[in-house]
DNA sequence: CTTGGAAAGTCAACAAAGCTGACATAAGTT
DNA sequence: AACTTATGTCAGCTTTGTTGACTTTCCAAG
């Protein structure tokens, strides 16, 4: 009961073949998030500093509430985790040169070098699963994740996308 | 700097094109998890319950130690979660009928109930998302995540599957 | 048939990371 | 001068993970 197919070719999707999908995200996360997770766990830091960190690396000089609009955390806490990197000295937190209110974001070297060491490990198993899956996959990859953020996030990621060469 | 290749066409990934699928990663969990933690937030239970629910609903019957291995969190913390299913009549514990130390969980009705709506809303945006990147995406972003998981949960993944027709 | 080990459950204590609510301060904006 | 925004902080709570210690049950090997 599973041969008719969608107006176009293979859009017919059993319940079967979305569970399929989600576990695969799921276990997929894991994997994701294992290599960095086992360094973070060596040091008093956990996977809200690695997302922290991500993003400052990404837009050096993000505001504070541009980062707490890409987590999608509050600002408790996001300030939590943010005051432990800097007074760490991960991260360098300096007033605004315009907006005096604003807080600029950036690593310090010592947190350049905690990034590096944590996205060289994320990249690898990366470029591994794109080696190992293919070039024609990578493209159905991005094309399926994106489809699945929600909108607001989406727009953020775009961003992200367009800010970078 | 950026024209060499590999020995198959496109395996040149620049870490550009890795950070991107890091981030697209992060984005799109996001709203994987986000029509259930909504259902969830309405109720006195959270993502932890919702994976337990789910892989119960997958393999019922499956056992206490086969679900942690799935989970990969201790016996401890399933403990709890599982637990409150059980007592609160979501999930049905009985002792095995080979080997009595375990055992063999399944859902109620009210659980069942439960995971229908938490799955309906999941696999509704998987569906969309399938939908919008099409067919040709579908396979590829597969490929990926799987290649993306650890062995052992790439294991684990591909026996559910087969599990299924 | 005893003993060793596996499966499951439980208690206690703790940590990471999220949340709400309330409030303070500084600095733009109207 | 009044309003709003950006940030930071205090306090308290929840969920979900962790260790470690211990018990009960029960299969299986000697």
């Amino acid at each position: 009961m599973a041969e008719v197919q969608g107006g176009e070719a293979l859009l017919f999707l059993t319940d079967e073949q979305l569970q399929q999908g989600i576990e695969a995200m799921f276990f997929a996360y894991q994997g994701f998030t294992a290599d960095p997770d086992r360094i973070l766990g060596t040091m008093a830091y956990g996977r809200a500093h690695h997302r922290a960190i991500h993003f400052i690396a990404r837009k050096p000089g993000t505001t504070v509430t541009n980062l707490l609009n890409i987590l999608g955390v509050t600002k408790q806490s996001l300030n939590r985790v943010l005051r432990t990197l800097v007074d760490d000295g991960l991260v360098d937190s300096r007033v605004g040169k315009v907006d005096k209110r604003e807080r600029n974001l950036q690593l310090t070297p010592d947190g350049a070098a905690l990034e590096r060491q944590l996205s060289d490990a994320q990249r690898a198993r990366m470029r591994a699963a794109y080696r190992a899956a293919g070039p024609g996959a990578v493209a159905g990859f991005r094309q399926v994740l994106e489809a699945m953020m929600d909108p607001d996030m989406r727009r953020r990621y775009q961003t992200l996308r367009e800010a970078q060469s």
